[in-house]
DNA sequence: TCTTCATGTAACATTGTTGATTACATGAAA
DNA sequence: TTTCATGTAATCAACAATGTTACATGAAGA
């Protein structure tokens, strides 16, 4: 199996997305915010564009915004955009010429195919607004303990001030 | 997580010693059946010497033999003997500024731990015995179609004559 | 004791994969 | 037509896993 590198940058960046329905992110903002490169953004969003979980305009004032209801997004559906397969074994191999390698390689796919089933399973259970509403309340505590605030509009905000430049929410 | 190349090439090699318990192979021996390199071989056993499964002897006429019964040995013992981890991505950063990626670093650790609960559980219920029994008859099955054959003492002898040097079962 | 065989490891090379970066074409608004 | 932002290819760098070489250690046999 994989890593969910991509995974998690990926929800990083939908829920501030999610917190913020009313304008789109570039993804120099969006990078900037999960602490990677735009262009690596633009990469992975790629998949979920196509998969309808984002849409994208060109150009001036262009951006990224979410393109259905954040209750609609499944972390599974996300995870099967950026075509991460959980699954790194593959399919035991028909030609292989050993049969005691057949046989270990059928034994662990199909442990295997369990384990993604399970793992598919639980993440199409989870919606990014049930990721947005563990994370609410902590934000809204976290913003109302600040002196004060321009929250909601500029391009990063909700993080501690001295947070590093490369790294900012 | 993690593809399982280590664990199935050791799986490929424990089984040939199980069919043999009366006399040790040599890394060398099992370099060729599992089509890799002794060093390599003696890399990945020591983490399985370590644990029991399998002795080794220095010297002339030494080598590795199963260290007990194929039946007491699970998949899961295997796996963890080979410190492979199933699980990649790490623990949540308890020390990360932002509380979004805090959020998702906890949501996706839970559902990680779980899917690795469910392939540890699954490992640990398949023996080493269990994999040798489904092998063994398609094994004879494939040694009776044969026209003649000294099958059970030489180094390696159980592939089809024609099998590419490097690979030999 | 000396030779031979085999493990035990360290060190280094090779390979494959992932992410970062640069560069440039395309499209849309001002 | 200038500016901003996406879309994408190509290239680099970082890293992990494996393959390989080299050599020390230990045990059996001559």
């Amino acid at each position: 199996m994989k890593r969910f590198g991509r995974l998690s940058v990926a929800l990083h960046v939908l829920l501030h997305m999610a917190e913020q329905p009313d304008h789109a992110l570039t993804s120099e903002q969006m990078a900037r915010c999960a602490g990677t490169h735009p262009v690596v953004i633009r990469r992975s969003f790629a998949g979920l564009r196509e998969a309808g979980i984002v849409s994208s305009v060109k150009g001036h004032g262009g951006g990224w915004r979410l393109g259905r209801a954040p209750k609609e997004i499944t972390l599974a559906d996300i995870q099967a955009a950026l075509h991460e397969s959980v699954v790194t074994l593959g399919q035991p191999d028909p030609a292989a010429s050993c049969l005691v390698e057949r046989a270990v390689d059928e034994a662990l796919a199909g442990t295997m195919q369990e384990a993604e089933r399970v793992l598919h399973a639980r993440l199409a259970r989870i919606t990014l607004a049930d990721l947005a509403a563990k994370v609410g309340p902590q934000m809204t505590a976290y913003l109302a303990s600040l002196p004060s605030s321009s929250a909601s509009s500029s391009s990063s905000s909700t993080l501690p001030p001295k947070g590093k430049p490369p790294h900012a929410l």
